[in-house]
DNA sequence: GTTATTTTACTAACTGGTTAGTTAATTTAT
DNA sequence: ATAAATTAACTAACCAGTTAGTAAAATAAC
């Protein structure tokens, strides 16, 4: 099973079986969450012995921790481009949503990890100081600037700039929240690419509609935005993690 | 505490019993998921041995699903009056989303069943079959139909209603779920009433301005709802949900 | 209408499986 | 050789579910 390249410089392979661990512990942790993962599942998964989580980590919810924190920095450096383009606040603000989107799409575990954090809040406080100081502070003073920025400029309504955040973003957090209610009523499959691909044109264009006082401007914008980002491929069918293998017991 | 009408018959006081248990599973539940909630602690805060548990219900899981469908049950019924009453379909859906807010505000447990319900949807089907059939679908329903004729009717602009429903329902979900992490952001109590109120409104006004073709009339639509519609009292200040005591261990 | 019998409501104490975490020994790299 | 990486085997704790029993109410017997 181990596929160590030829050459391994030896010295470094320490690392990589870290990393190893540590991609399996994520997936683990965010299909199954910080008390319901199993060390055992996640050594199997890693392809070492169960002890040697306890050699590099010292505790179930110190890898937890790093875990965490390995995903929130790569939704960190992923997020923040979007912001610093060159574009007028309306627009910045439509890529930020589509991104957003897109990011829920590709980086599954962030999301999950994150909704599992907000539910255990009030068990002595947890992941989340952290994880705040790290992504969310940066991304919502860039947000906030933007919104407000748009609304004196009159390119935007004259609404609340946090309910303009909350019903942009909400909306897709409470799409793939509620995905399995959605197929269950409606008897469609929320993960298959035409209803992701309806999904996000929908979202950009209501959002045209809704936010800008020129209807035709948001109009016209959303049409541009949606022209240059395309979808990121993948295979996101089943709602279940990739990388995560149905155990067999 | 037990309000029992004098003539206590005594033939019903295990129906008391078993609606105590029900009561405080339903907040153990809400407050540490299934997996995470301890019977003991159901059992202490019902004032009733364990076992006892086991002889109403057959197992954790069985309580879990009972408890589930009474809070369900009450949910479907302080909901399902506002798609009854004679107004647009525009005002209808103000009403709609406003209640929605209220409706998390008030059954707090609920919304958490619900989250926990979502997350754990790969391993082997739980509450959320019979819970769609019972609560979501005749909801789903209505709401799509009035959606559908507001449209039709020019009353709301020409929108995916899926995405409208999305928008307005999500920001709701997506403020109480984000709740913690705008707490570490902008050192403000979500849940302070001050805030609350001014949520409930911008949620409002937001759609009064975003959704209706004439947004005069919005506006105006969303003032007369605001007014007419107090917020409901009570006291939801910490995050916490009531009735759930912090053990002391 | 009192005594015997059954049923209902409930508890204290235990069992067995599970799982986070440990220890001491073994392998690998230099 | 010796230090770092890795494992097999073990332990302590926890917790869902069980068992064996009791007190009191309901029902039947006479």
């Amino acid at each position: 099973m181990s596929s160590h390249s030829t050459l391994d410089p030896g010295a470094d392979r320490a690392a990589e079986t870290r990393a190893r661990i540590l991609e399996a512990a994520l997936a683990e942790f965010a299909a199954s969450g910080l008390a319901g993962a199993r060390t055992e599942r996640i050594a199997a998964a890693a392809g070492v012995n169960k002890a040697l989580l306890y050699y590099y980590f010292e505790s179930k919810e110190k890898l937890y921790l790093a875990a965490f924190e390995m995903v929130a920095g790569r939704v960190r450096d992923s997020s923040m481009a979007v912001f610093l383009r060159d574009a007028s606040p309306g627009e910045k603000l439509l890529r930020t949503a589509l991104n957003h989107f897109d990011r829920i799409l590709t980086q599954r575990e962030f999301q999950s990890l994150m909704q599992q954090e907000m539910m255990r809040i009030h068990e002595e406080q947890g992941a989340l100081p952290i994880l705040v100081k790290r992504v969310f502070e940066p991304m919502h003073t860039m947000f906030q600037t933007i919104m407000r920025e748009g609304i004196a400029s009159g390119e935007l309504i004259e609404a609340d700039w946090m309910q303009i955040a909350l019903a942009a973003l909400g909306a897709n957090v409470f799409y793939f929240l509620s995905a399995p209610v959605w197929r269950l009523i409606m008897r469609f499959e929320p993960f298959a690419p035409e209803a992701l691909r309806a999904r996000r044109t929908a979202l950009v264009e209501f959002l045209g509609q809704a936010i800008f006082t020129d209807r035709e401007r948001g109009a016209e914008l959303a049409r541009r935005v949606l022209a240059d980002t395309p979808m990121p491929a993948g295979e996101f069918s089943t709602g279940k993690f990739p990388g995560i293998e149905v155990n067999s017991e």
